[in-house]
DNA sequence: CTGAAAGCGCTTACAG
DNA sequence: CTGAAAGCGCTTACAG
C-alpha cells in the first residue's frame, strides 16, 4: 500500500502538500492540485485511517445499539439509519446487546476508545445512571426507548401513552370490557413500557373498566404469544381482547388461537404494535399501531451527525405521531 | 482521556512495560503487572485504538455486505455472525449494499484502507472479475451467493440445485404437471440464482414435464409476488404450482391468491425458500427449503476469523444441506 | 525483566 | 502558496 510519502516523491512535493490536497486545504496551486491528485490515482493511494484518527480527525463512524437485529423492527430503523449513515460517508458498527447489559456497557466503550464519533441507542438495558456518564466521552443519541427522565440526551421516539391510549379507546368503542394487556419485556431501564401502560390505563379508567391482574402477561416474542393464549384458556374469567404491544406477539397470539380453535376478533380481539410486514399478511390482517420507522432511523442519524458535526446539542426528546391501523383482527 | 504516558508516570514504569502489560506479555515482574494494572483502572485508562491500529496491529472489525439488512434472511446471518464475532471481540461493520455496485466497491475499500481485518460478502453485486482484484488486500469470505467459478476463495452456501430439485420434484409427487418459476433477481455476478434453476430444470426433464417462458418469473419482495399473481390470471394456460425461490415472494403470491379468490394449495400451489418466521405463520403454513441461517452464518465468520488469526486460507466451497419442510402451502 | 528510541501514516501550526 | 518539523498514542526490536 502506497503511503502519502510515496505520493509526494511521485508528485515531487511534500507530505503537507499532499496532506493538503486530500482535505481540500484551499491554497494549494491548481497546477499541483492536479499533479498529486493523478498521482493518488496511479499509485492507487487511499489514506490510512488509523493514521488520520489518531491525529484527531474523525472516525466517521457510529455505533448503532438493539437490542437483536433480528428483530425487524430493528432492521427497519437500523436500514434508514443507514441510509442517512451513507450519504455522509458515515459508517455504522452494528452493535447487538441481546439484552446484555454487560454487552451494552461493552459496545458504550467503543465512544471512550475513540473507535466511533458517536453512539446511537436504540435498546436500553442498564440503568440509566450507568449510562449517563458516558455522555461526557461523546455525542449519544437515545431512540426508541428513552429514560425516565431525560435531562441530558437527545430523544427520538413516539407518543407510547399515546398510542396506547388510541389503541384501548379502540377495543373499547367496538364494545370490548374484558381487556388484556401483554407488556413488552420491561427494563426499568427504559420509560417505554411504563409510559405505554400509562395510555392504556388511562383509557380504562375514563370507562371504568376493570384491569385484573391475571389479565396481565408479558413477552415480545412470537412464542410468548403462543404462550399467553395457553395461559388465558386456563382462566376462568377470560378476557375478550389482548393489546399485545408487538406485532409478533400478536402473530404468535393468533396462530396459537387458531390452534386452539378461536376465532379471531369473534372469540379474541387482538391488537398489535410496530407494523410489521406480517401484520397485513396474516389472517385475520392484525389491527396495529404504525411504527413511523424509517422516519424514527432517519431523523435519529440525522441529529446524531449534526451533533458530531457542529459539536452542538440539544437535551429534548422528539416525537413522532404513531397512528392505529384497523385491520380485521379487532 | 488518558494515554499510555499517564498511566506509565502513575505507575512509575516506562511506556514500554504498560505495553507489554497491556499485550499480556510474558517476560513483566508480577509486582509491577499488578501495579500497572491498577493505575490503569484508576486512570479508567483504555488504549486509544486507532494508534494500535496504525502500530500494526489488527483493527478486530469485519466488513459484512449484505443486499438489505431488512431481509430477514441476511438479518438472520448477520445475527449470527455477530455472535460469533462478539465471542472473540471483533466488531461488525454493517454494508447495506441495496443492491448497488459502487457502494460494493465502495465498501470493498475498507480492506484496502485497513480499517477491517476482513470482509465477508453474502451478496454479489458486481462481476466477479472486478471483486476478485481485492482477494489480494485482504481476507475475503463469500457466504450464501457466490461466484460462477471459484479459484480464489472460500464459500459458504448451500447446495442450490439439489435445494431447488427437491422442492420441484416434491409438486411432482403432488401431481402438478403446470410448475411455474420463480427467479430470485439474478445478478450475472451470482451463481447463484442460475443453480438454483439447474434444479427445477433437471427435475422437470426427469419427468418430462414442460417449461413454458410465460410461467417465468422475476422478483424477491413480498410485493412482486402480489403482481405475480396478477399476471398468472391473465394467462390462457395457468400454471398449478410455483417455486418462488423466496418466502417474501411467497407470502406475497399467497395473500393475493387469496384476495382473487385461489385456494392455496386447490388452486396453486406455493414452494418458498428460507424458511422465515412468516413460513410458519401463514395460513396456510408455507412448504419451504429451510436455510441453515445460524450454521451459514456461524461457519463464515469462523472462517473469516480463522483467515485472519492464522493467515491460512483454503480455497473451497462449504456445502450445508438445506430441507424441504412440508407445510400446508402445496 | 526493563527502558530509550524509532517509527507507524497522517495533520497542522510555524516560518517563510 | 509551500516545506520542515513536531506530535497524535501506541508497539517493538535493541541493548542492557
Amino acid at each position: 500500500m502506497p503511503t502519502i510519502k510515496d505520493v509526494a516523491k511521485h508528485a515531487g512535493v511534500s507530505r503537507s502538500t499532499v496532506s493538503r490536497v486530500l482535505n481540500n486545504h484551499p491554497y494549494v496551486d491548481e497546477e499541483k492540485r492536479r499533479s498529486v491528485k493523478n498521482s493518488m490515482k496511479e499509485l492507487g493511494y487511499l489514506p490510512n485511517s488509523s493514521a488520520q484518527r489518531l491525529r484527531g480527525t474523525q472516525t466517521r463512524t457510529i455505533a448503532v445499539l438493539v437490542a437483536r437485529i433480528m428483530n425487524p423492527f430493528f432492521s427497519a430503523i437500523v436500514d434508514a439509519m443507514d441510509e442517512v449513515a451513507n450519504a455522509h460517508s458515515y459508517r455504522l458498527i452494528l452493535c447487538n446487546t441481546r439484552n446484555s447489559k454487560k454487552q451494552e456497557l461493552h459496545y458504550l466503550q467503543l465512544l471512550r476508545t475513540k473507535q466511533v464519533d458517536g453512539v446511537v441507542l436504540a435498546s436500553l438495558e442498564n440503568d440509566w445512571s450507568v449510562i449517563e456518564p458516558y455522555v461526557a466521552y461523546g455525542p449519544i443519541v437515545v431512540c426508541n426507548e428513552y429514560p425516565p427522565e431525560n435531562k441530558s440526551v437527545t430523544v427520538v421516539t413516539i407518543n407510547q401513552t399515546k398510542a396506547m391510549y388510541a389503541a384501548t379507546t379502540h377495543l373499547i368503542e367496538k364494545g370490548h370490557t374484558a381487556i388484556s394487556y401483554c407488556n413488552v419485556i420491561g427494563h426499568s431501564a427504559s420509560a417505554l413500557s411504563e409510559d405505554r401502560r400509562k395510555g392504556f390505563v388511562q383509557a380504562m379508567n375514563e370507562h371504568r373498566l376493570p384491569m385484573k391482574k391475571t389479565w396481565n402477561f408479558k413477552g415480545h416474542s412470537i412464542e410468548s404469544g403462543r404462550k399467553i393464549v395457553s395461559e388465558m384458556l386456563a382462566l376462568a374469567e377470560k378476557p375478550t381482547a389482548i393489546l399485545t404491544g408487538s406485532d409478533e406477539v400478536a402473530a404468535g397470539v393468533i396462530a396459537q388461537s387458531k390452534m386452539e380453535g378461536l376465532s379471531v376478533p369473534g372469540d379474541l380481539a387482538v391488537v398489535g404494535f410496530d407494523d410489521q410486514a406480517v401484520a397485513s399478511l396474516l389472517e385475520p390482517q392484525i389491527t396495529t399501531i404504525r411504527q413511523p420507522t424509517e422516519e424514527l432511523g432517519r431523523k435519529t442519524m440525522e441529529l446524531i451527525l449534526s451533533i458530531v458535526t457542529t459539536g452542538e446539542m440539544e437535551v429534548g426528546t422528539y416525537y413522532f405521531s404513531a397512528p392505529l391501523i384497523q385491520r380485521q383482527s379487532t
